[in-house]
DNA sequence: TAAAATAATTAGACAAGACTAATTTTATAA
DNA sequence: TTATAAAATTAGTCTTGTCTAATTATTTTA
């Protein structure tokens, strides 16, 4: 199909596209990367003469249909290994990301459906995260985060926006996994952070950045 | 780890050195691979550098302690990968050797270890070559061929030598798997070519190249 | 053993994908 | 609206891994 780097930027790009609002420009894209911005430069030509994305300056980096399709496969492909890592593997959830990287990258036309069917079709990866349908369908993300809540509500958590092995590990010393219930019972006006209480226990401190990637239901 | 091209040479390297007797010189290397030989020359100078292969002009190349053990566990996972997708995933014993030969490069330290315990530390992979163990033990290969039998010897298919979809295709075609029993009825002297009864049946004729395929018990 | 064939090596090129440094555009602020 | 800062782009370099063509070594064969 493509080499490893235009799937990464295919993927990187569709990523930047989910969180909407902003324009995708070659520096938001070397970030995503951690490539140089003059890295980007070359590959945006090279994808937009491939027809897979288009470019204007306006308008930022846009997927083009095909560019779309392609990029959901590989999505679909990472969250299915992810998936299959932890559920059969045994990798906890803050060690199967980086692996998926590279196992996305696998490319053989039956093997994501195969790996669906053999692990139940599932919905939602490990982090919570919908894994798009053989048909290209995507289920909707979740979308709330534990700031928009307010002050009293109650809450489960859906998913992770971070999926870094620092962020989960902390998730994984406060105890909260998918399906841990959070109440929200203080905003600190100074900084924003988020006094909670994790499954009904006593009360714990967590900052805007926390909550802003906590996706709840 | 090391770069995918890297681990191609050694893996390569590796099963030269296993059909034993011959010098591994750069153009079976490259004949091996699909290469040019001086493409090859090149990968021995980098190689050599790192380590992990020493070549002398008499001698030919060879693996050092530390290019064999980086080798036997690539070829450990291939052949584990392969064990998975025909188990788990289903597919069919000539569609699996192209897939493991991606999937053999996915570089996590405890990977091999996991799947192998997942798939019940399989002996051997679906075409009979055996699988080395995490303490990089390889168990011995089967070596007498269908050609190095005596007329009217019966013997039981352990493995196949090409793992290439023509050939995987061919015994399908013959209902030959693992495990099927072979009667050795005729050598033709002409060509060699075999005279076989494939499970009981009545005769076939199979050429001198399909026998030195065929491992057997 | 000399000629011919084959193998190995060197030299030089190229594509992909990254970088740095310099320059040009565009956006922001005084 | 001009000065300043930030972003985008260009130009040139580098590494990896490949190639072709030319050259040098080594084997075969006559
Ligand atoms: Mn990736
Ligand atoms: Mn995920
Ligand atoms: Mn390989
Ligand atoms: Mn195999």
């Amino acid at each position: 199909m493509y080499t490893l780097s235009e799937e990464n930027y295919l993927k990187s790009i569709y990523r930047l596209a989910q969180q909407n609002g902003f324009k995708i420009t070659p520096t938001a894209i070397a970030e995503a990367l951690g490539n140089n911005p003059a890295s980007v430069v070359d590959m945006i030509r090279k994808l937009t003469e491939k027809q897979l994305i288009a470019y204007d300056k306006k308008k930022g980096v846009e997927l083009t249909p095909q560019g779309l399709k392609d990029a959901v496969l590989i999505v679909r492909r990472h969250r299915l290994w992810e998936v299959f890592l932890l559920e059969k593997l045994g990798y906890h959830w803050d060690e199967i990301h980086d692996i998926a990287e590279e196992l996305e990258h696998i490319s053989d036309a039956t093997l994501a459906d195969r790996l669906d069917k053999f692990l139940g079709f599932p919905e939602y990866d490990p982090h919570g995260d919908p894994i798009p349908k053989a048909n290209g369908k995507v289920p909707k993300p979740y979308s709330v985060t534990l700031t928009d809540l307010k002050t009293g509500d109650t809450c489960r958590v859906a998913a992770v926006r971070d999926t870094s092995s620092p962020f989960l590990q902390y998730l994984q010393r406060l105890d909260i996994g998918i399906g841990t219930n959070i109440q929200l019972l203080e905003k600190i006006p100074f900084d924003n952070s988020l006094v909670i209480s994790i499954s009904g226990r006593e009360s714990t401190t967590v900052s805007q950045k926390f909550g802003e990637n906590i996706l709840v239901d």
